[in-house]
DNA sequence: GATGAATGAGTTTTCATTCAT
DNA sequence: GATGAATGAAAACTCATTCAT
């Protein structure tokens, strides 16, 4: 029943069975990642528009232009989407935190500095993202799956800044540098998460340069060598 | 025209007809209010416990051992039963609060110390009511009946704790003490928030004396008169 | 545990226990009768404004300022409330009726004359009314106990009008006088139905002059030594 | 871009895609109208058997034998059935007239019997669709979505009989052609939406040939050149 | 007789998931 | 792989009735 010659729907004719599949495949493939991340980005575009608890499949559905059963076809479920829109998300934090740490100068007062600037920046701090980031925040104490990727305490994270207040505390000459550095580790990724919730329940009053000033006062007191109110010195 | 006494039925004779009434509905009332207090309390432990996506009507009424109907008889629909134990759970917070900067001794550093304090005691700080406040906060950005009742620049919150960095910014003589206090307000406002969810997101590893070292120190690094590492001096 | 004087809302003192109950029993069965009928005239005024659907136990209870477990008290049931609303709302139709027949000149068109107009004027055809009337005609296919009270052919007004026909056709010396008037009958009483339907699915384009003339024209065209288009003559 | 020919995995080579699209969607397409028009036809039975008010979607789907959900699927909800529902109930009941008047002899006063005989046929006036007709004019005054495909003076009717009755009373030679026409235009709906009553209220008292007889009662008496007591001459 | 808080059966509606095509 | 009609469990809500006071 495959001896046939095989008509793609872009016209593409084969005779041949093994390229025409391959051909078939390739295409059916590139469609079926589109898809799938047409799925992602239309979940995280429900959810920060209208709050995880009213993203619903039809919701998304809509908002991607592709049919209802696609979602189990790709996920196996609501809830798997969710997970994958979550880790998609996530991923894409690190990504711009990332490229904004390579781009620092190349010692830890600056790094730290990138940190907490792309943390502020509107790359990531924008009104999309950091609904997304805010409702999957929400989430993730009642739901296994999405709390693996939404934890502050995040290791990579935690880890990223543990080594730098680290290196910067023995710079510095702090007594106790290793305790100190693991309390403005936590200190400081705690006071970005506060900042984030303050810019989004209060998008009009928040203002980025003021939060910025906001961490490097604190760090000015505590590390005075190396950081003034507006950043690394 | 109520005036004049009144006798009931079991030969109780009243002459101040309000005592008699008072009389005969306190009991009556006494139990619509414990059922309404049940209610919230309910809801209350429901967010806590299985989160507000999973808070039904069932789960509530099941808990409270009520029937169906009183939710809607006592705040007409689960709406505003939500609005109504966000209020009350905010209300307790302040209650706590309260009590907690009355205790203080009466100067700013001493007063801005309770706060911090109160709000990493188990009193403020513990599972349930650290889940509840955490659950409203996810709610907050879509329901804007929440948003009243669980604001980090909550008025009262941010007026307070303002007074205080404002009066020990001008003891400890910094220049431009009214800015300096305006971002210690925000960090300090946006540190607390980010400690809870560090707690939540990590029942296990947070601990209670280390939150507070950590603020205590951001503290001191600014206002190394009024505060060291374990509170004010 | 009769034995004791007894003190009545009002303010007067029963030492004699016979007079003392009598007394009371008196003042409670004219309070009684006024909370029945408020009931009453409340249900009747909701199933006008808001529609039978609609109509409520709290609905009515509100309007009449009332107790919820009145209802039940006096008329055992929200139906035989509605039972009971549709008789009275019948019996002031047939006591307008009866008034409107007895000012009428004594013969049979006049009296005819009488039950057309008093159909149609302001007393009988009102929003009020006419809407009452309209909602039990709805509910009388399907409740046995509503359809007793709102029957267009009810034998009162069917007999009462049948009688006048026949005369009139005897009069008017008409062949077969007995089946014509029975005709005359279902039509003059079908005609009436369908003008208060038109009023009120037409409050605006509804004409009360028109509607006479319409009646009267179908009846001068079969009886026109009785009736002109403004009625008898 | 859809206008190259399309292989089905069957084997089925479709040059022209429309029809290959169709034949696939047909079977899917039949079924869904016909579960569409399942739901209104068992709205309808319901309707007219128990009657709007105890008219559930419980029942609904119990006699179409679907699953709850779909009521929402094809309509949105109850109140659109229910609306939907009146639609094709008022559009059955044209399709019969409109049968009925083109299959009448090409004058106005056989015409105007046409649409009195079709009122009064069993085809429209039997125990299902007169109740039908009953309930929805019963929810008309509250139900605005109803009252639109309810309505005695519907315009459609209205103006169809008007244009008869006008052209009959200029044959006729009537004075005041126009005002007489729009009486008779009137009296006759209301006339006929009284034995409608009359019909629902007492099935088994009513009789076909009577209600024609007093129909044409009335018109012979205003037209006797046109009409006697069995219909036109 | 009067009250109104309480009940819970029954209502409409939502929505993740399934599955024939 | 893709579609979208269909499903039905579970949700929120309504309301006549009950009954302790």
């Amino acid at each position: 029943m495959y001896d046939r010659p095989l008509l793609l729907p872009d016209g593409t004719l084969f005779v041949n069975q093994e390229s025409a599949f391959a051909a078939r495949r390739a295409s059916h493939l590139n469609r079926k990642d589109k898809n799938r991340q047409a799925l992602i980005d239309a979940t995280l575009d429900c959810i920060a528009e209208i709050g995880l608890i009213r993203t619903s499949v039809s919701e998304i559905i809509s908002r991607a232009g592709l049919s209802r059963g696609m979602i189990h076809l790709h996920f196996g479920g609501k809830d798997n989407l969710l997970a994958e829109a979550a880790r998609y998300a996530n991923e894409q934090y690190y990504n711009v935190l990332n490229k904004n740490i390579s781009a620092a100068v190349n010692d830890s007062k600056h790094k730290l500095e990138a940190v907490i600037k792309s943390d502020l920046s509107p790359e990531v701090l924008n009104a999309r993202d950091a609904s997304i980031w805010h409702e999957f925040r929400g989430a993730a104490r009642t739901n296994a799956e999405i709390a693996r990727f939404s934890d502050t305490r995040d290791q990579r994270l935690h880890d990223l800044v543990g080594a730098m207040t680290t290196r910067i505390c023995i710079e510095e000459g702090l007594p106790d540098a290793e305790i100190a550095a693991r309390d403005y580790t936590t200190g400081l990724i705690a006071l970005t998460e506060g900042l984030w919730t303050d810019y989004l329940l209060h998008p009009t009053k928040f203002d980025r340069k003021n939060a910025e000033r906001v961490v490097f006062r604190f760090l000015s007191g505590v590390w005075s060598g190396s950081f003034n109110e507006f950043g690394a010195v």
